[in-house]
DNA sequence: ACGATATTGTGAAATTCTTCTCTGAAGGGT
DNA sequence: ACCCTTCAGAGAAGAATTTCACAATATCGT
């Protein structure tokens, strides 16, 4: 069944998977199948075999799937069996937190360039380098050939910032800015927004 | 069209159309239409119109819908109109980010009260009050009659947490532990994951 | 060796979601 | 007044997604 186009939706469920597999894998787990990933992520085993299908065949009839093997093709099949290298811009309370969180970097991603626009915060140390002011973040970024980027900026800088990284070359944006951006059909745009989140829940609430 | 079950996904959307409403109406736009929504929103014109005609009708035929009304329509809505109480529970580096976040209060979600495991945690100022011992959650989420909560600890310790959440009569949970909570169905979850934001991304950076 | 049980992969069916298209209404210009 | 343009709402059509159901196959115990 592979060669078709993969539904989007289908990519996003990969990484839960993948979470669920290291879970089992880290727990000393050697099989698994359809039915205990389904029951682990409250989702439907039919679902969890349809959307493996449309990469290959990683099971086996009777016996389910082997843990380590499923998580190692889906890490092929996501390009997560690498790593990749961040730019983080805006470096504000929300900017620094980001870079001080651990979970990036012990997944394969590395914050390696951040910038900002305040003279007082540019020239901070955030680890490995020091904050460069984002009027450097194209050639910057250009040169270090960053394909993916973090905007940690405020919502009224946001679009601004997505069109320099645009213009770097940046493929896949991770934006926290409460701001739909406006990009070009081959850049990939995800959004972090946990009000809306909220917002949604206490529709429920009533 | 009001009275059938609106889709869920149509709930998730209702906090996006308010957030480019609330830009209009403070850039001091009195009309937009669906079209100009869309735009804003790199979303089809005709969605945003049936997603809308669930709930009632809002706008005007050749004029479009007036801004405020709207917003102020999908805050009623969403149960926005309103302020809500939030329990965080952990208080290492990114419950603490998510304390100093100046984003919930200012759309009305305000954290009451925060609970940590961690001894040399406990006692610590966070604004208003002290973080608190996690062993106390039913009873202060319960007395303080907390419906909405944060969990911000380490994954293998979310689920223990959501289960005491549970307890407390909590109906919605924000989950930032990279792990597919086990909720009653009448238990509602958001989560957020930047990581699996980006394992997604890397997929189509072949 | 064989029956009982478990479990995948998949075509088909069912359901859900999005887009199209058209009707009717509102407003502006002449 | 009348025409022209704009635009919401809604039924119908189309597309996408999920779920069902089953044949095929693997393992285990006897």
């Amino acid at each position: 069944m592979a060669g078709a186009e993969v539904p989007d939706i289908v990519i996003g469920r990969l990484p839960i998977y993948l979470r669920a597999l290291t879970l089992l894998a880290e727990a000393g787990q050697e099989f698994t199948s359809s039915q205990e990933l389904g029951q682990i992520l409250s989702i439907g085993s039919a679902q969890i075999r349809k959307d493996l299908s449309h990469f290959g065949e990683f099971g086996k009839q009777g016996t389910g799937y082997e843990v380590s093997y499923l998580r190692d093709q889906i890490s092929r099949i996501l390009h997560v069996d690498r790593d990749w290298s961040l730019a983080l811009v805006g470096f504000g309370d929300l900017g620094q937190a980001i870079a001080h969180y651990g979970g990036f970097s012990s997944k394969g991603f590395h914050i390696t360039a951040v910038f900002d626009a305040d003279p007082e915060v540019v020239g901070q140390s955030f680890g490995d380098g020091a904050v460069r002011h984002v009027d450097t973040l194209k050639e910057v970024v250009s040169d270090m050939r960053i394909r993916m980027a973090i905007v940690a900026v405020p919502a009224a800088a946001a679009q601004d910032v997505t069109d320099m990284l645009i213009e770097a070359d940046v493929k896949a944006i991770l934006n926290y800015a409460p701001i739909t951006l406006s990009v070009p059909s081959h850049v990939h745009v995800q959004y972090i927004d946990p009000v809306a989140h909220l917002q949604k829940m206490t529709y429920y609430l009533a």
